[in-house]
Parts: C-alpha cells; structure tokens; sequence
DNA sequence: ATGGCAATGTTTCATTGA
C-alpha cells in the first residue's frame, strides 16, 4: 500500500498535475492540501475519470483537504475537522483506507513568531495532539500526514543559522511535533537513509528549488504498528521541476499490510 | 535590510503563503 501527501497550492490549478500525477504514481492513498476550493467546485468527476475517489473538505480562497483513493478502495468512515476544536477553516479529513485510519493534516502556517496566527498555530497542534492520543488508541493502524509547516531539524533546513528562530523552525514548534511524536508516531522519511539536502518545499522566489534553497516540512507519521510495515519513504523532487508546479513535492511512503 | 513568486478575490491591488 501506497500512501503520499501534497500540499498542490490550489487543486484547480493543479488538477492537470494531481491527474498525471497519480497514472504514473498509482498509489491507495494521496493526502492533499490547500485545495483552496468550496465543496461544489470540488473536480470529484475529473478524478474519477482518472480512477479515483476522493473525501473533501474545503472553502472559499485558503486551506481545503482530500483524500483521495482508488474507486475500487473506497474511504469509509470519514470525519472532518479536529473533535471540540472550534475551527472556522477547513484543515483536516481523517477516513478508513483499507484497514488504515489516515489523517490529512494540514497545518497552520503561523506567519511569524509574533503573529496571532502563530498564537493559533500553536493552540491548533495542541488540540490536534490531545485528538490524536485518542485516536492511537482507537486506531492501531494509523497515518497522520499532510503539510506540517514544521521543519524538525536542522538537516531538514537549507540554512538551518538563518531560520533559527524562525516560524517553521521555532522551538516551540519543532516541540510542539515531538508531542504528536511522542505519542508513537514515527517519521517515516527518517527510517530511512536519505539524501542530505531532502526538502519538500521551495520558495517560489529567489530561485529556491534551483539553489535547493528549501524546506522538509511535508510528513509523514506511521504509528507504531505501521512502523515495521513501512519499507520506503522518498520524496518526488521532479515533480516541482514541472511546469507551473506546486511549491510543495509529493512524499510517499510504502507500506507493506498483510 | 529588502524583495523576489504564485494563487485568489474583486482587481487593477491586497492578502496569504512558507
């Protein structure tokens, strides 16, 4: 079993890519974000056409997420938003994928350190850690991935003296993953070696992906019963050598269920 | 220290992203 993540920085733009994407990467789960779209726009018959199915959640402009599935693997038992955290935007789509309980996140970007938005960056991985410790229980077998917006490390950093301090790489929320790890999640991308320099994200400007001027900040999380099944995690740098491309690569990871 | 790039919405620029 194939599970992937991909912030595609709004999904009709990005439809023609997400379709060629997944005829040359036929996986059982593809994670997205920032669809930017209201559910009645959401291209379920486009996908279709392309052999998949899709849950979803979106609005107007920002955020949205999906998970997206064969149509001979259905999701079932979807759910949206985080239980009890009152959240006006639309971040995360949890469903049962072949026996596997996936969660799409999507994570608030927090803006800067001294921004209300990091306030709510903050409080939102709290809620989500707290949710999440109960759903570990409930679900052995479970995923959680997405755009994390955080980089854990300094490997995980082009200029890790730049960013210290940083949002995406301040302590609090390099922490704040470590909670959500702490729990009995795993990195999937550090169970393997890896090349250095392995980023998920480039700035469009500045020449980013051209300098590899970048970012690791797509994850993602096995549970300790899916840790042992997992046999690769690469991250699909092509992908954002394409023609107007997201900013954001795929990461997909391989499974290995009985 | 600054700006640069992309997407969206109602535009002819502002906001957000990371």
């Amino acid at each position: 079993m194939r599970i992937a993540t991909w912030n595609v920085n709004s999904l009709k733009i990005r439809l023609p890519h997400v379709l060629d994407w997944l005829q040359r990467h036929p996986v059982e789960v593809l994670a997205v974000q920032e669809t930017k779209l209201t559910d009645d726009k959401f291209p379920s018959a486009a996908l279709a056409e392309g052999g998949y199915g899709a849950a979803f959640i979106g609005q107007k402009t920002y955020n949205g997420v999906a998970i997206l599935t064969p149509l001979a693997m259905p999701a079932s038992d979807v759910t949206i938003d985080i239980p009890g955290f009152a959240d006006e935007q639309k971040r995360v789509i949890a469903a049962t994928v072949n026996g596997v309980r996936v969660v799409c996140v999507y994570v608030p970007n927090g803006q800067s350190v001294e921004s209300e938005k990091y306030v709510y960056k903050l409080a939102w991985f709290q809620a989500l850690r707290d949710w999440l410790a109960e759903e570990a229980k409930a679900h052995p077998r479970l995923v959680v991935l997405g755009d994390w917006n955080v980089a854990p490390e300094d490997r995980d950093v082009h200029d890790p003296k730049a960013w210290e301090g940083q949002v995406l790489f301040s302590e609090p929320e390099k922490a704040a993953l470590k909670a959500i790890e702490a729990i009995g999640f795993h990195d999937a991308f550090r169970l393997f070696e890896q090349p250095p320099k392995s980023f998920s994200w480039w700035d469009y400007r500045m020449l980013g992906f051209r300098r590899n001027a970048g970012l690791r900040i797509d994850h993602i999380l096995l549970s300790d019963a899916l840790k042992p099944l997992c046999t690769a995690c690469v991250i699909d740098r092509d992908e954002r050598k394409k023609e107007q491309p997201s900013d954001h690569a795929p990461v997909i990871a391989t499974l290995t269920l009985d």
